[in-house]
DNA sequence: GTTGAAAAGCGACCACC
DNA sequence: GGTGGTCGCTTTTCAAC
């Protein structure tokens, strides 16, 4: 574990807070009393470090992660939108009503080929159809869109691996 | 809120699992005691509802997620990666390799015009290409990769959304 | 920033409906 | 499947280092 920071907003997160973090974010259900002592510190301390990463932000939140297949929805899709004009008020638009469709798990607003990829849940075939000619394409600011299926999606190792 | 289920995996859950499952999505730090009063349920029912929950595998976990700015990591991409041949173990291998990457946040393995889609939270333009450098195109099985800036990821409605 | 010890709150379990 | 009560543990708080 490298001690030394060295970019400034890094800088006020030390070696404890780090491990915390990469803690809490493979398992957020773990007790106070079982974080501090993986990592050898009074349980007061631990719950004070905590309470601070998340009062300053760096923690975000905590969500339970759902299984699609369990809830009916077994294939994911990125649906890739490209644009055919690009006036501001458009953009956002376009971008809210994304974020605010059923089965859209994320919307990610790019700069290069695409405008935006869209990540979404459904139960079949039909439905990934249904999102794309009723919710997407339906915009007329839309001018194309490109549907891949996800095989088979990972995490990755995260902003918090050590460097290699 | 539609009460009836209609598929076989839906079936066994109920409306008062759904409510469930959309509370601790937004917020998993909610106590058993608040998402009890919330749907109106006995604290022991409730509990007893999110093991069978927990236990079923249909939350799968809880996780923290974490500010990438504050962290140091203010820059996001998608780095689409084609492939040149398509060997089972070739594609597992680089699967592997790409999700144990730091920095990496999530790796897609689709069907369509790419063969994987790579999530990455960096410091600044010189890390990306350090990543796509170093740890992509150096497998000799990548053809072409494709990076796409992110500017903004938003979260959709997610899985539990009213139909519309 | 860190610690240990008391007080308050919470969740696990039980018999029962 | 749902309810209310008791017990044991965890978290919070606080004075002190």
């Amino acid at each position: 574990m490298r001690i030394e920071q060295t970019d400034e907003t890094a800088r006020q997160l030390d070696a404890v807070d780090l491990a915390i973090l990469r803690a809490l974010t493979r398992n957020a259900e773990m007790s106070n009393k079982a974080l501090a002592q993986q990592l050898r510190l009074a349980e007061s301390t631990c719950a004070h470090r905590v309470r601070s990463l998340r009062a300053r932000g760096i923690i975000r939140d905590t969500r339970v992660r759902v299984d699609g297949a369990a809830l009916g929805l077994p294939l994911q899709g990125i649906i890739r939108v490209r644009l055919g004009s690009h006036t501001p008020e458009g953009v956002h638009a376009l971008f809210d009503a994304l974020a605010a469709t059923p089965k859209v798990l994320q919307v990610f607003h790019v700069a290069g080929v695409d405008d935006f990829l869209v990540h979404v849940a459904v139960e079949d075939a039909e439905a990934l159809r249904d999102i794309v000619l009723r919710h997407i394409t339906v915009h007329p600011i839309v001018r194309a869109t490109e549907t891949q299926l996800v095989f088979e999606l990972r995490d990755g190792a995260g902003m918090l691996a050590e460097q290699d």
